[in-house]
DNA sequence: TTGTAGGCGTTATCAT
DNA sequence: ATGATAACGCCTACAA
């Protein structure tokens, strides 16, 4: 038989410690304003019963949680985890939880989680790129949650952010690519519509290619889910195709590892026979067979910049700026120059 | 001047709608107690306010949340996402949310999410592993909070659990490569205080290796972190002792894959030169070069049954089986005979 | 420094 | 089918 739980509240805590509930929060919440001597009983009361406040009567008491909220498209590959764990370090350095869920590249579901994760308290919310339902935008405003955008710059807007300018970072890479000798460059990207990431990169191609004097729109472009089979596929649908690409720019590591593997599958040596490029430099870039070029992203420092951005913002010290961090491009191997040596 | 938050309250629909909070409680909660023309006025009147359930206040009314806690040890690989990933989806199907926190291999930050979780009132917990302190055991018993262990099978355990055996798996897998002829191995291995994966794997090899007639206690092992880095620093180290191994069996795929990577930095040729086999069979496995050698883990659906079955023990449904799943040799390229061909 | 008491937004019991 | 109203566990003026 298990016994009924029981779970000792500030109550008991009182009465076992012989102070008033009040004298408990205190002890708990602002311990200078409380006597050494009272404050220690208390405190053996509170390990005695094995006490836990119980965190919603306090976020509904005192409509703070010191709980940050972020939704993140994916934790199926390491794109967003590296940047994440340094949000989570920058909070726990002041006093902040992290509570994350993950929206599977779903808008629905995204918009779901803001509203889940502001009724539970959260204190601000980190998000993921900028565009979303307007709704969302809306509701966040009138609920006064402070919101931060990260992985992304916007241009001209009225939203914190911290991140890059996904378009003027593939532009650079493009530009190498092209200032390399390539002409015919096919493209794997992530589905575009609702990810501003993944059509920023493809517009930055683009460009590139009309600053050069080539033909955006006849630009072959594959979409297709952030993952490695997905890349493979695209590519090997780009390498069948009449006017064979030289180099095929990817929307991040995880397709260019895709794309890289069926390569070699199918009896193609990269960079001699294909060039590949990625985007994001997560680890598994620079170990890939051969090392790929891509574009570096400062991860940690932009979850780093953001936590203490957002925690400023929840505690009133700034209204929310926009942060742009700076990008490299990483030249590895699986890029090569079509110009004679 | 931003307007001061104004959140619509249950009392605010009810005014609106004319009625008692009562009822617009059983419109969210219990559609079928109210009639067809109050529901429709009450859902009228939520739209038209914008209204949220508090989820706080909710779950001190209620005391129960749809809610599940998960806490993995990292975040940082995939390892974990692919098997949250299906944990999350499955728990969605039965309108349950589900909140992870990561405790970054961190035994005390594990201890301090689990109470965090549980004040926050989560009806059940998803745990990675087994061996954590007992106090944290007793915490979730005394608060009658149904547990789930996963990634592991605890033998004639009281804990509800669903996973495979560690050692038994990892010892197929060494009994595979001293059938090939090495007789001498070297290991890789996460730190093993605090991991009892970690640990049964490694026990796992010295089970073989005594099988086998050979001995256990000469077997040279280096722990280090589940990093890219960590295995290839390891590999490196390996490689530079007086008797060279002639294959490097790794604690999981990510340490397999800085070996791998190393190797080819210090001009050794996998697997001529000398074998590397990994663990878990995450999608880096097969893209490696060459594609590594491993054990296959069923991912997904051990998240699935996690999520099933912790369901069922919330619900009083079941009262916590222990799942043990099988687990697959993959045979793959970085592992070569030695015996004549 | 400490205690008293009202209120936070729901759910749920008991009437009606 | 609907409405009062008492919890739920804590924080925080306000008082002492």
């Amino acid at each position: 038989m298990p016994q009924s739980p029981n779970i000792p509240t500030l109550d008991d805590v009182a009465r076992a410690a012989g102070v008033s509930t009040a004298t408990v929060s205190r002890c708990l919440n602002e311990k200078e304003k409380v006597s050494q001597k009272t404050l220690a009983h208390v405190m053996q009361a509170i390990n005695d019963l094995g006490y836990t406040p119980n965190f919603n009567a306090r976020a509904m008491a005192a409509k703070r949680t010191h709980t940050i909220g972020a939704i993140i498209p994916t934790m199926e590959n390491a794109i967003f985890a590296k940047g994440l764990q340094a949000f989570q370090e920058t909070l726990r350095e002041s006093g902040y939880n992290l509570l994350v869920s993950s929206s599977v590249y779903q808008p629905e579901l995204e918009a779901e989680q803001v509203r889940a994760l502001v009724a539970r308290g959260a204190d601000g919310l980190l998000l993921i790129g900028f565009e979303r339902d307007h709704a969302t935008y809306e509701f966040l405003e009138r609920r006064g949650i402070p919101t931060m955008l990260a992985w992304t710059s916007i241009p001209e807007s009225v939203h914190a952010s911290v991140g890059f300018d996904n378009c003027a970072a593939m532009r650079r890479l493009a530009d190498r690519v092209l200032s390399m000798g390539h002409t015919k460059l096919a493209v794997i990207s992530g589905f575009i519509k609702g990810n501003d990431r993944a059509a920023g990169r493809v517009r930055g191609i683009k460009e590139s290619l009309s600053a050069h004097g080539l033909d955006p729109d006849s630009l072959p472009i594959i979409e297709t889910h952030y993952e490695i089979e997905g890349g493979a596929d695209a590519f090997e649908e780009l390498m069948q195709t009449e006017h064979r690409p030289t180099v095929v720019m990817c929307g991040n590591d995880v397709l260019a590892a895709g794309a890289i593997n069926r390569a070699k599958q199918l009896g193609l040596h990269v960079p001699d026979d294909i060039s590949i490029t990625g985007f994001d430099d997560i680890e598994l870039a620079s170990i890939l067979h051969p090392p790929l070029t891509t574009v570096h992203v400062p991860h940690r420092q932009m979850g780093q910049i953001a936590a203490k951005e957002l925690i400023d913002m929840v505690e009133k010290r700034s209204s929310g700026v926009m942060r742009k961090l700076d990008v490299r491009i990483e030249m590895r191997a699986s890029l090569k120059s079509l110009e004679a040596e």
